[in-house]
DNA sequence: CCTGGGTGTTGACAGTGTCCACTTCTACAA
DNA sequence: TTGTAGAAGTGGACACTGTCAACACCCAGG
């Protein structure tokens, strides 16, 4: 009796997708190969079109993945977050810049599809918007810690901007072992105390943009 | 009398380096291909063989290339720099966050083959060379105004890492057009807050890490 | 039962990185 | 001045890639 692998393979999309980031993990998204993705998956390598128009989709439903993933983590009060915190709002914002760089070394090969390949944004929607949702957790964020009083009030899309840009350049540095501080742990710890700096910046009493 | 490109172009390697920008500005570093860029320089898809062992060797030299004009912008003083500044080590140092910046905007081919294409280190360890030698550049600029007691004392690698950090973050968000400003003035504009406002948070009577 | 269309397969083509053998020219020694 | 070794450039080949077209399979709904 021969056990065969039926013509159809039942739910090849998903199977494709984690395919794909497994092989990113491996061998970075420029030597990916969609060839070696079907491979993988057990598929001739023209089954993959089925599901896909061509290999940029199926990136491009990789970084809609990743950023969602992004704005999970974001969104989540973290468990470090005291219930007795007197400044809740804030601890939420700064854990989310830690949530960001979190997510960064725990699925860089989300983070390098996510920023590093360029797709058309008019052909592939779907990521630029997933990735508009998941700033817009951000901007809530600081405007939650400006009601409470623990961030200037004003323009919040530039106090968001400034942090995003601070939890980026570490996770980007830091995937990219650019960083001098080898472990996880390390490198949270110097994350954490780079939101602190910058937030000590940002203190109630800071002057308008120019 | 036929006017003919001689047999020998001359000097090709540089002729390489500047077509490989080129095209590299025009279609990313993705789509970037060796033949097209023999095609530029008019000669065939053989010849960077004699200049390059393989496609990755000109990229790297793309990388040392860009890696080497960025510390000289970090390192020049900026005609920003007062002459009367009370604190004039501080000036460079934001300067040369401001600089990191501008380096991005004018450049980003460069600051994308040196930050988002996979080079072995060990096999191409010039590009990592030229990095540090870029980053010591920082450092140095951190212990000048350390000396000169507009920075707290203590860890100048720590702070060095925030820094860099935080210019590298926007120069990677601006030039993947992921901040909402447009023109390379707003962004310069936002690069000095940014900077400006994280250097309030170095204050001198900041915490050392943990 | 039968049939349309979604799913998967095989074959083809142009373009790529890289290897090899070959040609052309330059620089330097005799 | 001449000869020649070797650097510089050429053309062809190979395996591999993304993508297209034509075909095979098989499950749903009539």
């Amino acid at each position: 009796m021969v056990l065969k692998r039926p013509y159809h393979h039942g739910n090849l999309k998903p199977a494709l997708l984690r395919a794909a980031v497994e092989l990113i993990a491996e061998v970075g998204p420029a030597a990916f190969t969609l060839r070696e993705v079907a491979r993988r998956a057990g598929i001739s390598h023209n089954a993959p079109y089925r599901h896909f128009r061509e290999k940029d989709e199926l990136l491009a439903a990789v970084a809609t993945e990743g950023f969602e993933r992004l704005a999970d983590a974001l969104g989540k009060p973290g468990k470090a977050t005291r219930t007795r915190n007197p400044n809740p709002a804030l601890g939420r914002f700064q854990a989310s810049g830690l949530a960001y760089v979190r997510f960064a070394l725990r699925s860089p090969e989300h983070l390098l599809v996510m920023f590093d390949w360029p797709l058309a944004p008019d052909r592939y929607p779907e990521p630029s918007a997933a990735a508009e949702r998941a700033f817009s957790i951000l901007v809530g964020l600081v405007e939650a810690a400006q009601c409470e009083g623990s961030l200037p009030g004003g323009d919040q899309l530039a106090l968001a901007c400034i942090a995003w840009s601070l939890v980026h350049g570490v996770a980007k540095l830091a995937i990219a072992k650019r960083l001098p501080f080898k472990s996880e742990s390390k490198v949270l710890r110097f994350a954490t105390h780079a939101i602190k700096t910058l937030y000590d910046g940002m203190g109630p009493k800071q002057a308008p943009l120019q």
